[in-house]
DNA sequence: ATTTAGCACTCATGCTATCCGAGTGCTAAC
DNA sequence: GTTAGCACTCGGATAGCATGAGTGCTAAAT
């Protein structure tokens, strides 16, 4: 059978109608709430072929329909055409983007909180993997009589510190002459390419400061750990019970538990990789928990290389067209932020050399 | 009227026995679930009398009684019997403590995540206010051609830092100056007690690097703010969901609309000033929208100057007595670890001079 | 003076029967 | 190809009814 256009307007519009209304739609009020130019006959003519196809689903024997996942599918990769966004939403995440967060981690957290106040939606959101980071400089001092401190200068937003508890009192002149090492041989190298020995060239260096330098191999071990970890954050949980389709407590509380397991929602952004949105429709999802979930995931890119990701959760019957515009737009905002190229005003600049 | 003891007996085995059930006692159930010595008729007295003095109170006229939010109070206040942990658990709470999380904040979080595990309620929690900051050192230092960092070292936990994108190349040697007449000037003094005066002190003597004061003095500003303020978080959410209560999800969706409020949350907290641990019972809470809902909090102290909060919300049927004394252990656990008195494991020691 | 047994009464809950209406498929006429 | 009409279906709301847990009260028993 062949997908008319007028099938496709009439599929367009009993989605747009089911996405506002979450009740089947009989023809008869696809006639009357969206105004098409048949009778509720024809239009019944068209359903019934429609569902022979595959993109409507009945419920009920004599209830309206309901789009199924694939009339979704059908309808976000044709149908909808994207609502813009109007001046006051776009300087609404401009000017959500100006918050101040110290750290990178903290910063995201932020952002996908306004994002779900933004959209009424819950929102996923994933720090970008850093898999390379270079080492632009060290530093270490001393801070009371028997604590010292190693600060080390990265090209990914920030930089990291530890405070050092030896066992013995830390000597300024030796911290001194340890920084000077570490900065003459591990300075530019890239995290991971430091090995061990790059640490053994740093001991012999270094002299009676040697002791000091099982604890820098320590920490940049911890980097290492941290950098290769990605955070995963969810925000506006509460709007999730906002749907109907969450009325049931049961359901809400178990979809909203899978989400809380954060190695779950790393999962969540799959292959995201190029496409500028990338929609999951309900039983789309490999994770039997999200089955009648759809999730819509947007990445957004800090630099040349880091790839993190944002994304939507909500009931399959989701605003698709009005959601990705506003994601694809806040994701872009963000990546553009975070890799500094919004008038150097944030904290976040990458530290070119 | 007199309350007796056995008017307390009673009113404690209802009190458990709705804790448990969820639903209304009534005299008969009374007797059979919780196996006390008299006869439903004589219970029926007591309840009578227990209701007249406001320690109980009836749905619908023909059905069992529930505790009132008095009544709750007597129990909390007087019956309930805490029950200890088991070694199992408390070793699970240590263990929780050995996480890694690299700052305050986080920490602080994912304390909270687990707390919230271990006790199937929605947790909140606060960090320290922190109103004495000593600035024990600072260092400046070049990153990259236009980029230099300052960092500055205190006695809270923390190293904070700054990169600075000067309109300016910065030069080292300068930096290294201003570094030592900072060091000088301000180390050892409380953030707050640093004044315009004492960087006009600095400028003056930095002679030309104190192009860079002005930064420093912004940096500090930003700290002041960043320490004045409490954070807050709410961690999981989904377990509300799982008390009948609040099975309704309008409900349920305006009670975590309102905690997600961290401003909300931070008035949460309110006078838990030296109890170990306090109990807000439903209508005994300020805002309107925990007025059927029960908050446990306890503080927990860093140091000497410093209290943060955590706490459990939840139905007005809450376990108070599970809940309280493995809030009670968390909180102190969580404020020993915090103030380093934890094997000097942690990387939270408070830096001592 | 307490405690208990008995009794009539109340009301929430769950079940069934019924009605209503939105929606359907089909057919025949336009 | 489109539309009007019609008989049919079935979910959801509503009313009626039985059930049972619970109550208060009274009178007898301890």
């Amino acid at each position: 059978m062949e997908l008319t256009s007028r099938k496709k307007a009439v599929l367009r519009a009993l989605i747009e109608d089911y996405i506002q209304y979450a009740e089947p739609v009989g023809s008869k009020t696809l006639v009357e709430r969206r105004g098409l130019e048949f009778s509720s006959a024809t239009l019944r003519h068209e359903m019934v072929e429609l569902e022979a196809m595959g993109y409507l689903a009945q419920p009920h024997i004599s209830s309206g329909r309901v789009p199924s996942p694939r009339g979704y599918r059908l309808f976000v990769d044709e149908l909808m055409e994207c609502h813009g966004l109007s001046e006051a939403e776009r300087e609404a995440i401009n000017a959500s983007m100006r918050l101040k967060a110290k750290e990178l981690d903290r910063f995201i957290l932020k952002a996908g909180e306004f994002l779900s106040l933004l959209t009424q939606y819950t929102v996923y959101a994933l720090t970008p993997r850093i898999n390379q980071v270079r080492l632009l400089r060290f530093d270490m001092f001393t801070a009371g009589a028997d604590t010292f401190v190693i600060v080390v200068v990265t090209d990914v937003h920030t930089v990291k510190n530890k405070v050092v508890y030896p066992p013995f009192p830390p000597v300024e002149e030796a911290l001194r002459r340890l920084t000077a090492v570490l900065n003459g041989h591990l300075a530019g190298l890239v995290l991971h390419d430091v090995t061990p020995e790059n640490m053994q060239v740093v001991a012999r260096r270094a002299g009676e400061a040697g002791a000091y330098v099982p604890y820098v191999t320590e920490f940049l071990a911890e980097l290492s750990e941290e950098f290769d970890n990605r955070e995963a954050f969810l925000a506006g949980q509460s709007h999730m019970l906002g749907h109907p389709e969450y009325h049931d407590s049961v359901k809400a509380r178990r979809l909203l538990e899978y989400l809380s397991d954060s190695r779950e929602l790393a999962r969540l952004a799959g292959a995201c990789a190029d496409e500028p949105v990338r929609f999951v429709i309900g039983p789309e999802n490999e994770a039997e928990e999200l089955r009648d979930t759809s999730v819509v995931t947007a990445s957004y890119h800090v630099g040349e290389h880091l790839q993190g990701f944002i994304g939507l959760v909500g009931p399959i019957r989701m605003d698709y067209a009005r959601l990705a515009s506003r994601l694809i737009y806040f994701a872009e905002r963000l990546g553009w932020l975070l890799s500094g190229d919004e008038e150097g005003k944030s904290n976040f600049r990458s530290i070119k050399m």
